[in-house]
DNA sequence: TTTT
DNA sequence: TTTT
């Protein structure tokens, strides 16, 4: 088993890229954060922020992104935890580990956006940037 | 929120240390595998596997840890995702993401060791290596 | 390991009790829901919603369900499942399954309340119905 | 969100039952425990047990439950809590609560059995009660 | 680097 | 780099 949920903050708009057989990737960073101790001078509570690469292969999540997901959007992620292994300019070994939704596995829930209007299994308001009504793909131009 | 539940084997006995705070950290890998696609030739499936460096500041856990858990021991581990930033010889920014049980975050639970025997909930039977009778914590009999 | 992951909308306000020994409990309902099969005339999916019986034996939970949660609240609530048995009036067996919190056990994450303030590691705004500012646990001024 | 993630033993053989509609559904109880209170006089913690009834949909899973699981098995389960009402014989409403796993929600792990032999990801050997060499799936008799 |  |  190997299972992670996270609910976060998106803290850039998602990127959307194709691989060579066609189908579409989507990454993101997450920051998920909590009350961190107590300073004991102010009395108060830092958060303890951590950041997490998203990167979504199953087809279904990457459409959901595309239509809902920007800069700041308050998500929750069920995914798998992937260490993968690259060589940097020297040659030398590297490891980068990512949050990764794919097949089955995985998914999304999208629990509101910075403007504050969370649309979980509503039809969206418009997305100026993102989402330009005649984009919609459940309300396809009717004329 | 930020959860992660990992079922695996441990890569090798745990290695423990202390901080500067006199406290005691517990660190291994761990690794969680599934079924991959089928071999199209042979109709086998590969093991798919990852690997997860695993660190334990959990007081409670780390004396569970050097009690029981070896080299092959199969584990379900509750944690966090954590990434920290650190800089390499040259200086330059690295990451390295691990899974962190602390405080009261982060849970252990024994499945069995190689050799077969599952300890969960039970008395262990000796354990050469890790475990000589004399060291048990629960059962001190100094003579 | 028993270990249960729900995000949703509270029914009602929670009701808040004490036990003989002085401490409090909360209960509320939790309504979780997913997208459904799709209707094979309109081609809507409907939603499935499941009710859950949420259980807080955890202080500092109480108090934070006391000041923050209310009906139609967005939670993501890590707790158990169990199961009781109790006698009903004709003296029958019967069993009541109940997501319950306790001790380090169990966590509470705040994703909104109905008018649409989330208030997630905030200082809260004034909560007329459950939290008249005089009440406020952090900001007692008993005069 | 509805997850639920349980490691525990299996109280009984499991039962497979067919729908009307031909496809087959395993149902079993699984009991969790964890090490509950330390009792005063003895200073020994007894065992706080769980009982969970389990109803798994997904056919593959049926599959892997005729072959693998019988009374006595360590399995990991991840699924979702479901309440269902039904009316008993008085005509009174009651509740029922399962967890199910169905479509590709829910997963299966097996974590070993009574004998002492985990066969995860393994051919298994003979089962005598529930898995006669005749009716092992993937070793068709070759004549 | 693990395990079945 | 996010959010309240």
């Amino acid at each position: 088993m190997n299972l992670v949920i996270l609910i976060g903050n998106v803290g850039k708009d998602p990127e959307i890229r194709a691989t060579r057989g066609g189908s579409k990737i989507a990454s993101f960073s997450l920051a998920t954060s909590r009350p961190g101790p107590k300073d004991p001078a102010t009395g108060e509570r830092k958060k303890v922020v951590h950041w997490h690469n998203v990167v979504v292969f199953n087809e279904h999540l990457v459409t959901l992104i595309e239509r809902y997901v920007t800069k700041g959007s308050k998500l929750a992620v069920v995914g798998e935890v992937q260490t993968r292994k690259w060589q940097d300019q020297s040659g030398s070994d590297r490891w980068t580990t990512e949050i990764v939704l794919d097949g089955f596995r995985g998914n999304i829930e999208l629990l509101g956006d910075p403007k504050g209007d969370a649309h979980e299994d509503s039809r969206p308001a418009s997305r100026s940037s993102r989402r330009p009504a005649s984009a919609d793909l459940d309300d396809e131009i009717p004329f």
